[in-house]
RNA sequence: GGAGAAGUACCCAAGUGGCUAUAAGGGGACGCACUCGAAAUGCGUUAGGACGGGCAACUGUCGCGUGGGUUCAAAUCCCACCUUCUCCGCCA
């Protein structure tokens, strides 16, 4: 959500830098109109309203002393139901509004790009040596059907599209590299280890800024208004919903391990093959709350932390900056990692940084104080993907293959893996 | 899932329609005094927030789990929901 205030004051340079993003902004138009609508009828019953507290306390009086106070009573009658008619204006006209400021979506940081498709990225870094083949690399689904470490079919049989069985040391491995990330964050990189909760609220679902816009999105349980969370950012950002911090406990950094869960509505025909995209995943993710003025800061390290991993894992990838048109809804500067694929003959996303800034502290309601007695103030939110694990595990398959369809396993990731050395079948 | 109880400040807790939520009382925390210092003791402080109006000082409204309702007036009465606790059932 954005600053009231700042739109207020500023209407037009943020539609103007809103347009930038390419979106609809169509509900903008009726910002002005609704604020004023507002704040008029707030005046207009709050002005009844000191009157009836003021009569009313005249009332208690007279009843006291024994007085007739027929006449004031029919009078605040008359004020009660002026108040009422304009409290049921006003809450239809703050629906709108709240309504309205949830759908629009940051401004983004002046760093970032302008662009209109994501071609418009632009790359940061590379890392990493991209490696010459001397055969055709295979797709990672078709080295882990061979392998039989990752099973498709059967997972269409009991489930459907887009799940998949882990078996043997495919499992193994996508559990090694859990692992392997969970301790290289707590133990390298300060972070808190989170298990949180796979379902939550719609409250939550709103903090973080999944809805109210991205319904079709979410898996819903019908019964509860709960959520499967499309990413542990949900309920481990909303931990800190509605609470106001001390600065010394701040910057807080949690790493969370969690199955993640998308409907991927918008996305029929794409990546129908293997691990790339799908309905359920594994994914460690990382979130932060700091002080408004670490948070550009913060972003470089979280994004470090990120590229540590496929470092360690010796995967190549590219760091890129997403321009404007690219940036998702709530993020003000967003760093995606991309992996190489061999079979693809391209980068693909792994990792996603992004700096949200006050955009969701404001809807979540996060805040800290400097001083004991200050005023409290947004926090900062930051997370990103350290790393999606079922990306990785593709990234692992195809990077690390061998001519005969055995894959090598990443040094690192040996001690998790009984010491084995490579996947053979 | 069934039955019952409870949600008031940092914590415990009194308050059952107007008599000051300007929230009793207790605890904790902080400050001051006493002390060489501390303990004990005494005195004092310890609602915060949101949203309006105002250049400002300031001022208004709303906050008793949440949302509605009844009433001239609600912490107090009514309805729904949430959370916690106890017992029963079920269960990893």
């Amino acid at each position: 959500m954005l600053d009231l205030k700042v739109v207020r004051a500023n209407f037009q340079e943020v539609k103007e830098k809103l347009a930038k993003r390419g979106e609809d902004l169509s509900g903008l138009d009726r910002f002005e109109e609704l604020d004023q609508k507002r704040r008029e009828l707030i005046g207009e019953t709050e002005t009844l309203k000191s009157k009836r507290n003021e009569v009313s306390k005249l009332v208690a009086e007279y009843k006291r002393e024994k007085k007739d106070a027929d006449e004031l009573i029919k009078e605040m009658r008359e004020v009660s139901d002026r108040i009422k008619t304009i409290d049921e204006e006003l809450r239809s006209v703050e629906e709108d509004f709240h309504q309205l400021m949830l759908t629009l979506p940051n401004l983004p940081h002046e760093s970032v790009p302008v662009g209109e498709t994501e071609d418009d990225n632009v790359p940061v870094r590379h890392w990493g040596e991209i490696r010459q083949f001397e055969f055709e690399p295979k797709a990672h689904w078709d080295i882990a059907t061979d392998l039989q470490i990752v099973d498709f079919e059967r997972a269409a049989k009991v489930t459907g599209s887009r799940f998949a069985f882990y078996k043997g040391l495919g499992a193994r491995l996508e559990r090694a590299l859990i692992n392997f990330m969970m301790d290289l964050h707590e133990d390298e990189h300060g972070y808190t280890e989170i298990l949180p909760p796979y379902l939550v609220n719609r409250t939550s679902m709103t903090g973080t800024g999944q809805l109210p816009k991205f319904e079709e999105d979410a898996f819903k349980i019908r019964e509860e208004d709960y959520f499967l969370i499309p990413t542990a950012e949900v309920p481990v950002t909303n931990m800190h919903r509605e609470e106001i911090l001390s600065a010394d406990e701040l910057p807080i950094r949690y790493a969370a391990f969690s199955a993640c869960f998308r409907s991927e509505a918008g996305s029929a025909g794409r990546d129908t093959r293997g691990l790339i995209r799908q309905h359920q995943f594994n994914k460690v993710e990382l979130v932060h709350f700091v002080k408004p003025e670490d948070s550009y800061q913060t972003l470089e390290e979280l994004t470090g932390h990120a590229e540590k991993v496929l470092q360690l894992l010796n995967l190549p990838y590219r760091v890129m900056s997403m321009c404007t048109a690219d940036l998702g809804f709530t993020a003000a500067k967003k760093y995606d990692i991309e992996v190489w694929l061999p079979s693809y003959g391209t980068y693909r996303e792994i990792s996603s940084c992004s700096n949200f800034e006050a955009f969701q502290a404001r809807r979540a309601q996060i805040r800290f104080r400097r001083e004991p007695k200050g005023k409290p103030e947004y926090v900062h939110t930051l997370n990103g993907s350290g790393l999606a694990i079922g990306r990785t595990v593709a990234a692992i398959l195809e990077n690390y293959q061998q001519q005969d369809g055995s894959v090598l396993i990443p040094e690192v990731l040996r001690p998790y893996m009984g010491n084995k050395e490579v996947i053979t079948r």
